[in-house]
Formats: C-alpha cells, sequence, structure tokens
RNA sequence: GCGGGCGUGGCGAAACUGGUAGACGCAAGGGACUUAAAAUCCCUCGACCUUGGUCAUGCGGGUUCGAUCCCCGCCGCCCGCACCA
C-alpha cells in the first residue's frame, strides 16, 4: 500500500490547477440553484501579503465551500480596494507613480492570495482604480447630485502651514505634522457632502433588522448615528454686551430639565458669534486662535485641556427674567453637533461640572437623587447624572425628570422671543454629513466643473469618466491635479465659457460603498446592472475586521438606501450577516541593537531563549502584536506554502482560538497543523486498505459498525451546525476528537483476526467519505487527495456535503450529573426517556447521594430534562 | 475625553448563553518501538490537603437549589472616534 507520506508541494498546486483548469469557482448569474453571496472585506494593496491578511479569506473560503457543498450557487469575489494615501506616499518616497506602484502590489498580492487556494471567482476581480470602476461610481455621483443627496459646505481640515498642505488624521502627531513638524492648524475648506443624514431616522431603526450583525456592531452604530429628542432654545443677549445684529443664541439640550441650574453658555470656537465677537476683541482673537491650534480629530479636541474664554456677553435665563448667564467661547464645543452652542449645567454634568471648577461658575443642583435631603445635598468633584427628583426649580419641583423636560418644553414651546415660540422639541442626530472631498491625487475624481457663471456644474454622463492624468509629478506637497498644466481647464458643460475642473478626488470610502454591488454583475456587463444586483444582494455572509463596524458599513448602508432611491438598484440592505474576525498576531523579535527581525532569523532555544540564527547573538523577543512589516513579525504564505503547505496553514488559522478573537501564529501550532494532516492521510490510506475494494452495502450493522457510523453521522451533524455559526476552532475539536476514536476503530480492525466483516468495513469507509466531506472545506487540497484514495466521484470541491441519518443521531441512554446543594457528587445513567419520578426514584438509590445525604431526607430535587439533577437538603 | 468589546490551567481554549468548569489542541514530563534519532503509539498533566474532599473562570459584592453566563462596583488589556484602510 501507499504509505508514503503527504507532500503538499506536490499535492497543492496540482489540485489549483485542476480546480483551475475546471473553471468550478467560476459563478453563472443564471445558475437556477438558490444563490448564496460570501465575501470577505477586500484588501488594500499595500505591498505583500503576510498569512495575518490570510485568516480573513480562509475563513470566508470555508463559508464558500461549505455553501456549495449544500448545493447553493456560490458567489465569492475578489477585489482590490486600490485608491488611497499610501500610493502617494510611496510614490514621493521611491520616486514612481501611484499607478505603477498599486498595479504591482496587485499582482504580487494576487499571486500570493491564489496560493492559498481560496474558491474565488478571479474572472469578476475589480480595482477601484480602474476607470472601468470609477466611471461608474462618477455617475453614481451625479445621480446623487440630481437627487438633492450631494451638497458644498464649508469644512475644517487639517492644514500645514509649513508644508501648505492637507494632512489626514493620521498625518497628524501629537498636534503637528508628520513631514514637517510644523503646529497645524484647522482651516476652513469648501467641501462635497453626501447628505447621509437624510438617512439617518431609517439607518437606526433598519439595526434592527439585521438580525445576523454582532449585537456590538449595532449598537456601536446606533451610538453612533446618536439620536436624540431634546429641545432647541433660544436665549435673549444683553444688547449692551453684544455686537449689533445679534441678540440671541440657539442651543441645543437634552437635558432642559436642569435648566434652573445653568451657570453659563459656551459656544464653539468657530461659532459665528465668537467670530463675529472676535473682530473686536484681539484677546479673544487669540484664544480663538489658539483653539484652532491641533488637529481636526474628535479625540485631539476631546483629549485637550478644557479651555474657555469669558465673552463677556451675557444671556437672559429664559425662565427667569433678569438673570443673566455669562457667554463663554469654549475649545471643547462642537460646531458640527446641534447649533454649536449649549447651556451648562455643572451640577449634572461631568464636563460642565470641570469647567464651572475652573472658572469659579455656580454649581447649583437641581435634580435629588432618592434618599437624598435637599438641604444638605451638594456636588463635589463628581456630576450627579443619575435619577431623581426636581428641586431648586420653581415650577418643575417635585417632578420626575422625564416629567420635568415635557414640563419645560411646554412652557418654553408656549413662550415667545421675538415673534416665535423660545423653545422647540427636536430631534437630533449625532451623525454628520459625510464629506467626501480629499485633496488628493490618488482618488476617483469627483465629476464637477466650476463654472464662474453657472457654478458648480456635474459633469455631462456622456463624458464619463473624468480620467485621472497620469503626467503628475510628486516633488513638493500639495495635489498634483491642482497644480497640473492642463488638466482642470475646461470649457463649462452649460454655458461654454471657460472653467475649471474640481481638483478635490472622493474620499475612498466612496470606492468600498458599492462595491459588493459591482461584484454581482459578471465582467462583460454593465458594472451596475439592477437585475444582477438585486439577485445577488444583500450579501449573506459578509467578513472583516471589526474597525469597520462603523464608517464602511454604515457608508455602505447608506450608499445602498441612495441608489434605490435613485432607482439604480432594489435592495434594502447590503449585508445579512455580518462577522467581525480577529487578528493574527506575532512575537516580535529584537536584535542587540534594537532592530526590529524576521521570525525567520530567529532560533529559539529549548530553555526559552532566542538567538539570532547561526549566532550567538540575543534576540529580545516581544509579546504578540498585530503582524505588520514595520516590525517584521510577519510569516508570507510563500514560506508556509513550500513547508508545510496551505492546507496546514488554513487548519491552524482556523483552530483553537475563536474567530472573533485575536489568534498568535507560532511555529509549534503549525507543526501540529502538520502532525494532524499527516494522521489523517495515514488514516484514510489505512482504511481503504483494511476495508478492499468496495464492499457490498449490507443490510445490517452490528455493534462495532454502529458505533463507528454514529460517530460519523454525529460529526456530519455537527460540523454543519458549527460552520452555519462560524465556529469554525469548535468545528476543529470535532475533527479531532472524531478522528481519536476512529483511529481506535482502525487499530481495532486491524488487530482483528481474520477478514473484516462486510459491516465493518463499510463503516470504516463510510466513516472516511464522511470525514474528508467535512474537511474539504477547511482542508481542500488533502481532501481532495484523500477522496481520490477512497474512489470518491469528482471533485470532493464538487460534491454535496455528507448527510447524516437522524435514526444515527438520537441517543437512548442519558448520563445525568447529580448534585447535592449544587455540588456535583454522583452520575445516573438512565434511559433517554425516563420519567421525573423514575429519575427521582434511581438518584436517591445512588451510593454517592446516600453518602452526601448522610441520613438526611431531600427538601426538594431539581431535575433539568436532559441536563442535571440538583438535590437540595 | 466619549462609544464598544474582551479577561477561564504553563499556553490557545470548550462548556448546547443559568445546569458536570477545563472537551479538543499546544507545550511539558514519563514509557513503548529503535543501535540511535525522526516519525508513530500509550500514560500523566488547575492548585492544595495522603481515599474523599476543599479552593478555583481578572478583583469585590449580590440574585439563585445552582453563576464562566444575570445584576452592582472596581482593575487590566484591545478596537473605533468621521481625511489610515
Amino acid at each position: 500500500m501507499t504509505q508514503e507520506r503527504y507532500n503538499p508541494r506536490d499535492a497543492e498546486p496540482r489540485w489549483q490547477r485542476v480546480w483551475a483548469e475546471r473553471g468550478i469557482f467560476e459563478t453563472k448569474n443564471d445558475d437556477p440553484r438558490p444563490k448564496y453571496y460570501v465575501l470577505e472585506m477586500f484588501p488594500y494593496p499595500s505591498g505583500r501579503i503576510h498569512i495575518g491578511h490570510g485568516r480573513n479569506y480562509v475563513m470566508g473560503d470555508v463559508v464558500a465551500r461549505f455553501k456549495r457543498m449544500k448545493g447553493f450557487n456560490v458567489l465569492h469575489p475578489m477585489g482590490w480596494d486600490a485608491f488611497g494615501l499610501p500610493a502617494e506616499n510611496a510614490a514621493i518616497e521611491r520616486n514612481s507613480h501611484p499607478k505603477v506602484w498599486t498595479y504591482e502590489n496587485i499582482e504580487t498580492m494576487k499571486a500570493q492570495l491564489k496560493l492559498l487556494g481560496l474558491s474565488l471567482d478571479w474572472s469578476r476581480e475589480i480595482a477601484t482604480c480602474d476607470p472601468a470602476y470609477y466611471a461608474e461610481q462618477q455617475k453614481i455621483f451625479v445621480d446623487f447630485f440630481d437627487k438633492g443627496l450631494v451638497y458644498r459646505k464649508e469644512s475644517e481640515v487639517n492644514w500645514d502651514p509649513v508644508d501648505n498642505t492637507v494632512l489626514a488624521n493620521e498625518q497628524v502627531i501629537d498636534g503637528r505634522g508628520w513631514r514637517s513638524g510644523a503646529l497645524v492648524e484647522r482651516r476652513k475648506l469648501s467641501q462635497w457632502f453626501f447628505r447621509i443624514t437624510a438617512f439617518a431616522e431609517e439607518l437606526l431603526s433598519a439595526l434592527d433588522t439585521l438580525d445576523r450583525w454582532p449585537d456590538k456592531v449595532r449598537l456601536m452604530q446606533r451610538n453612533w448615528i446618536g439620536r436624540s429628542e431634546g429641545l432647541s432654545l433660544r436665549f435673549q443677549l444683553d444688547a449692551s454686551t453684544t455686537p449689533l445684529g445679534t441678540s440671541e443664541i440657539e442651543i441645543y439640550t437634552t437635558r432642559p430639565d436642569t435648566l434652573y441650574g445653568a451657570s453659563f453658555l459656551a459656544i464653539a470656537a468657530n461659532h459665528p458669534l465668537a467670530e463675529k465677537l472676535a473682530e473686536e476683541n484681539a484677546e479673544l482673537a487669540e484664544f480663538i486662535a489658539e483653539c484652532r491650534r491641533g488637529g481636526t480629530s474628535a479625540e485631539a479636541i476631546e483629549t485637550q485641556e478644557k479651555l474657555g474664554f469669558d465673552t463677556g456677553v451675557k444671556a437672559e435665563h429664559p425662565l427667569v427674567p433678569g438673570w443673566f448667564l455669562p457667554v463663554y467661547v469654549a475649545n471643547f464645543i462642537l460646531m458640527d453637533y446641534g447649533t454649536g452652542a449649549i447651556f451648562g449645567c455643572p451640577a449634572h454634568d461631568q464636563r460642565d461640572l470641570d469647567f464651572a471648577r475652573k472658572y469659579g461658575l455656580p454649581v447649583k443642583p437641581v435634580v435629588l437623587p432618592e434618599g437624598e435631603d435637599p438641604a444638605s445635598f451638594g456636588v463635589g468633584d463628581i456630576a450627579y447624572d443619575g435619577d431623581g427628583t426636581l428641586f431648586n426649580s420653581a415650577f418643575m419641583d417635585g417632578l420626575s425628570i422625564p416629567d420635568a423636560k415635557d414640563a419645560v418644553a411646554k412652557r418654553l414651546e408656549n413662550q415667545s422671543l421675538g415673534n416665535a415660540p423660545q423653545g422647540k422639541r427636536q430631534v437630533n442626530f449625532r451623525l454628520r454629513d459625510w464629506g467626501i472631498s480629499r485633496q488628493r491625487y490618488w482618488g476617483c475624481p469627483i465629476p464637477v466643473i466650476h463654472c464662474p457663471s453657472c457654478g458648480p456644474v456635474p459633469v455631462p454622463k456622456e463624458d464619463l469618466p473624468v480620467r485621472l492624468p497620469e503626467d503628475v509629478t510628486f516633488d513638493r506637497p500639495g495635489n498634483p491635479l491642482d497644480r497640473h498644466p492642463t488638466w482642470k481647464h475646461v470649457a463649462c458643460p452649460k454655458c461654454g465659457t471657460a472653467a475649471v475642473r474640481e481638483t478635490d478626488t472622493m474620499d475612498t470610502f466612496v470606492d468600498s460603498s458599492w462595491y459588493f454591488a459591482r461584484f454581482a454583475s459578471s465582467a462583460h456587463m454593465s458594472p451596475l446592472a439592477k437585475e444582477a444586483v438585486d439577485h445577488w444582494l444583500p450579501v449573506d455572509q459578509y467578513i472583516g475586521g471589526i474597525e469597520h463596524a462603523i464608517l464602511h458599513l454604515l457608508y455602505s448602508r447608506f450608499f445602498t438606501r441612495a441608489l434605490t432611491a435613485c432607482g439604480r438598484i432594489s435592495v434594502a440592505e447590503p449585508f445579512a450577516g455580518l462577522f467581525t474576525q480577529g487578528m493574527i498576531v506575532h512575537e516580535t523579535y529584537k536584535d542587540a541593537a534594537g532592530k526590529w527581525l524576521f521570525p525567520e532569523e530567529v532560533e529559539k532555544r529549548s530553555d526559552g531563549t532566542a538567538v539570532r540564527k547561526g549566532t550567538e547573538e540575543p534576540v529580545t523577543v516581544g509579546p504578540p502584536e498585530k503582524m505588520s512589516k514595520s516590525k517584521k513579525n510577519v510569516v508570507p504564505p510563500e514560506v508556509v506554502a513550500d513547508s508545510y503547505g496551505v492546507d496546514c496553514a488554513r487548519w491552524f488559522m482556523l483552530s483553537d482560538t475563536p474567530p472573533e478573537r485575536d489568534s498568535e501564529w507560532t511555529e509549534a501550532g503549525i507543526e501540529g497543523a502538520w502532525r494532524f494532516a499527516q494522521r489523517i492521510w495515514r488514516l484514510v490510506n489505512e482504511a481503504v486498505d483494511l476495508a478492499g475494494p468496495t464492499p457490498v452495502a449490507p443490510t445490517t450493522f452490528g455493534p462495532e459498525a454502529t458505533a463507528i457510523r454514529r460517530a460519523a453521522h454525529r460529526l456530519v451533524a455537527h460540523v454543519a451546525e458549527d460552520f452555519d455559526r462560524l465556529r469554525f476552532n469548535v468545528a476543529v475539536a470535532r475533527v479531532h476528537a472524531y478522528v481519536n476514536g476512529y483511529a481506535d476503530a482502525v487499530n481495532a480492525a486491524r488487530a482483528r483476526a481474520g477478514a473484516l466483516p462486510a459491516d465493518e468495513a463499510a463503516a470504516l469507509l463510510e466513516g472516511a467519505r464522511m470525514l474528508v466531506g467535512v474537511i474539504a472545506p477547511m482542508i481542500p487540497h488533502l481532501a481532495e487527495e484523500c477522496w481520490t484514495v477512497l474512489g470518491g466521484e469528482g471533485l470532493v470541491a464538487e460534491a454535496p456535503w455528507p448527510v447524516a441519518d437522524a435514526a444515527l443521531l438520537v441517543e437512548d441512554e442519558m448520563t445525568l450529573p447529580v448534585q447535592i446543594n449544587g455540588k456535583k457528587r454522583d452520575e445516573l445513567t438512565i434511559s433517554a426517556t425516563a420519567s421525573d419520578a423514575d429519575i427521582e426514584k434511581a438518584v436517591l438509590a445512588l451510593d454517592g447521594v446516600a453518602r452526601a445525604l448522610e441520613g438526611r431526607s431531600p427538601r426538594k430535587i431539581v431535575i433539568v430534562p436532559k441536563r442535571i439533577v440538583n438535590v437540595v437538603v
């Protein structure tokens, strides 16, 4: 018999060739079987792939292969999120072109991905930087424009005053530009926005329909959208303290009930009133300039020291005539949220309290926690934001918080300021419209022409795409499109006068907000063919990193709605099922000089120390971290493919760690996978050897054969369940457990004198076939090899999922743990159909129970069906 | 700062989300086979007490016949925060 080792270096490329030659992963849109769309978030072509990228794709591949076996017409495509900042950085650093760099990376990474043996339909491959792709995106932009979903407004960017360029948030390090080191400031720019807030309510409420999304992601989106019900309220300003023309400030609050606890008003540094006041007030102007220092990110703004500036303006309390509150400009108030102005109630808001303490403002509690004495209750360093009853609040005294909110809203709705109600109930969202303008070259051009007489005019669809010019240089900072000698100069499509193109390009999140719909059309179809999109969407299983939980997924949900609103598609939600996988981490290594080393440069000693391979030079081993090029803790797929084979890598990636958690890549782990692969290969060969040529199917099975069959059928049923729930680590554990039992059966069969009875031979072969079917989605190459040995028909990649016989899954006996007062004292094995009375009787007869009872009589016996018995004394 | 998550043996974890805590794997130790090694196979493997117990799921409380799971309060680590993708 062939007891050679399984050789992945021979088998893996061979099977990959067979799959490719037969085109079995190329999906037809007109296939009558039920559809299943599985998609992993497409990669940014950053250079080279490492095994850490692979986990995502391998998990998707298991799903794709499993669903194929289950009889679905599976769509499993791949593409490239190819626009973005790193290509421009590479262009600057190595004086190459972003396009050249990007396509070189795509070529490399595609070859690497192919090594993994993924069942991808490469015929639908896309790259977002392909004009064929972004042409459609520009059409979508024009559709959105026509539908009123695009508009222009001013918003702030990170400005590097030395390089005179806009910086991304990640390019701002500790408030300074990453190249120039200059202090970054916020600067206003006119930019394009998608009106995502038009769908805020729906994006929120539809989260309830996404029952195959992780709760945590839905919660994050809910909080991000941040619907709140509150009151918008206008404060009259003391005319003697304000410049002409400003007589009021409008604020938004979700806590109007605390209005009697107000001690100040605060407005954003870029609030129109602040800017107007600054014209007359040099000190304030200086303060505002100070506020503008630093980046635009919420993180930067909210972690900086809270500062305020008393403008001298006084605002009259709407409920207490003659009570004036000071108006501050504060660096933590965001112009983008609400009205860019708040009233501060220090007793019941921590940020307001910190501010009040800093500037010596009064702190007056108006909500009394239950059980506190109104005479003595005070607030120290911690604001009270809990439940309670209103006090110190005139007509609201004694009311609950919700009742007080209602009462004060009613009062202010009926109170006039100017000719309008002073207060208005208002639903507010934290979600802001999506700014898509980027002052960069390597992105999709925004198809707009700015005409001096017509204003911004969308480029007519027949003139699309607006192509990126390729003759650009990156020898100085700024956007090459803007300084290109000819590209932007065009005639206005409306009136023909000399006009200029928009030189901003789109946020790369736009590219990834519809790519999943692009895959629905095969290569020769139009890029967003409605029929195809409506057929394939939603994606049945989407897999990607948790870092995309909010932005990418929310933008994609918006796009689906906006495209539907434009009549381009009819889809409610883009992703019916979502799974967020963890990263692969690896130890890091540094040599004596502190330089990072690749894992293959390091030799680990049995005493736990490590040295540089082939030397005595000590190496410092660091804790496992996310695989990254910069720290060199990466394992390239080629290295694995050339040694253990990619099946072992796939098996290892699926083993042990739950897929949503980070998983550590270790040499020992991959060795374990190798041993297991060899073990399967040996067992399958041995089973074929023992059972001989395909035996006649027996009609009855003896106890040995039945035991083998029970285990196999149970394996099939359990693993199918595990795959459906994406619990790959549990599936792997089940396969291990099964193989342990199967090996025992093979050993027993071998030890048996004489020929193997036909029923056992048949059971062994069935057990092997089922095993191979079950592992096929996970380690497809080895499975094909085993399938051949077992005489399976065709390819296992195209074989149906094995069918588990329900009759073999039921147990006729059960073993119940027996507890006394919640501690396990004994076990009871009894017929699975035993009644509670039978169980009770049998339990009391147990030795362990009698011993534990020590003559006492049980007070109560809790019987949980098929689970446990607890005797309470 | 705000929002979200995670925490179980030496290590990765499992436990059908209220019912035997530690399945399965890795590492380690012992043994068999071998001239030897590799490979393979068998056994041991949370801690503490000499059977049987006691203690153990980050820490401290609570609810329950029973808590890794639910509630309250801490500690530590990770992710996101709108121009990284």
